[in-house]
DNA sequence: TGTCCGATTGGT
DNA sequence: CCAATCGGACAG
């Protein structure tokens, strides 16, 4: 079946919960500079709910350079940089001026597998993109991707496996320990079982 | 301008 | 368990 990048009604639909959901499975494709295709499926994600998730950049309404990108219509990604070294990538979602984003966690590799390896030099396979920062680096992501326009050729999702609800885990997310009572939001969601699941908690 | 700290990772 | 490493947010 032909693949194509998933239309702009699929980001702007109001609930970040169903728009994380429903990433699970799609591919995340970014070309590489000779316009080779390098991607992976969606297999771990999170979703932050700003501005009253307390673990959202944009909480309380923050709006500042670095989180503007997520106060634009849903279909942009928003790319930021953390611990002096790593990139995270995120698709924003909902209306303009409605700050909502998913965080992706984890892919599975499926093309452009050997530009992975040499990107993430000495790593195994299974430890290529099971993280949001191993996913930038083998995606080649960096800060020129935020605000991309996910339905430009620069970075963009598109169908791939579709995912049976059974399938579909939950749990808190990651690495938010300053979030208070959003700590405990089941708000991350992943492929039960599969083995590029990232595995920190 | 100064301080604090992070939506992580890899090595001890 | 902890260091790496530096930009963003915010106080002053």
């Amino acid at each position: 079946m032909k693949s194509a990048k998933l239309p702009r009604e699929f980001y702007t639909r109001p609930n970040v919960l169903t728009v994380a959901r429903d990433l699970l499975g799609k591919l995340l494709v970014v070309p590489a500079a000779n316009g080779q295709r390098v991607s992976g499926m969606i297999v771990e994600v999170e979703a932050y709910r700003g501005p009253e998730d307390r673990a959202s950049h944009a909480y309380g309404g923050r709006r500042t350079q670095r989180t503007e990108t997520m106060y634009g219509l849903g279909g942009v990604a928003y790319v930021y940089f953390v611990y002096g070294m790593y990139y995270q990538f995120n698709v924003v979602s909902n209306v303009a001026d409605i700050p909502h984003a998913i965080l992706m966690r984890a892919l599975q590799p499926v093309e452009g597998i050997e530009l992975m390896r040499e990107r993430r030099h000495k790593h195994p396979d299974h430890n290529l993109t099971n993280g949001p920062g191993k996913l930038c680096i083998a995606l080649g992501i960096d800060r020129t991707l935020n605000n991309a326009d996910l339905s430009g050729d620069r970075v963009w999702l598109e169908e791939y496996q579709s995912v049976s609800p059974r399938r579909i885990a939950k749990g808190p997310r990651i690495g938010i320990d300053y979030a208070e009572e959003w700590i405990y939001k089941p708000w991350r969601f992943w492929i039960r079982d599969n083995s590029y699941v990232s595995r920190r908690s």
